[in-house]
DNA sequence: TGATTATATGAACGTATGCTCATATGTCAA
DNA sequence: TTGACATATGAGCATACGTTCATATAATCA
């Protein structure tokens, strides 16, 4: 019993992350649970635009899009730049990408 | 204006997909956007355990955890076998494992 | 079969979330 | 500086979500 403990054979937890690792975690997965926020993203995902453009793109109220968009900075998944008067936005990395493509590819398997 | 169809300088939606597959997509990323939810599915990252056991494995209540269970069982993320009494659950498959990796990848970076 | 153990389910409750509407903030042009 | 356009913000409301508590269902063992 004692001679095997590098065989864990009752494990009580693997490889379970820090308990703020996992709020943090479910957070990211939270952003990407909303259909207006994925929209948006999908929006963004070849063509930076305007709040204005990306509500008109997905139907969606200017008021709604900037809300959302605020949740979307926060977990730093679009960044924007300033165009005259309008703010640009674009998705803020690859990441985002290979998430979308990541949730895609289980669905439709 | 109409020779440059093949050029899309003003694309209005590049690779949106269908309303029904955005809809989809939000709803599998909420499934992963609970603690209780992550929690179980570390919990079984390596290892099958029965209810009780994920229970007492992440300190929740068997009831809250055959509740979000359920949830995990409608989204294809776990399944399970019985053994005796007692129902083991597992994940379903390698997606699980990724879409987890991908999340803390973004998150650790 | 009856008792016991394991899991599932339903109602109820408190909280979180996303939308709309109205308005504030901010930027550019004249 | 003023007017017009672009975006952000706050309050309020309706809905969705996760938990607990009590109980139902199911399966095994004696």
């Amino acid at each position: 019993m004692t001679s095997e403990r590098n065989i864990p054979h009752e494990a009580e937890e693997p490889c379970m992350p820090d308990e703020e690792l996992l709020y943090d975690l479910a957070d990211l997965f939270k952003v990407f649970s909303d259909t207006t926020r994925i929209k948006i993203l999908y929006a963004l995902f070849d063509t930076p635009r305007s709040v204005n453009a990306i509500a008109e793109a997905i139907g969606a109220t200017q008021s709604a899009v900037s809300h959302q968009l605020r949740i979307l900075k926060q977990a730093r998944l679009v960044r924007f730049d300033r165009d005259g008067r309008s703010l640009i936005y674009s998705l803020a990395d690859d990441h985002v990408h290979t998430m979308l493509a990541q949730g895609m590819n289980h669905i439709c398997e």
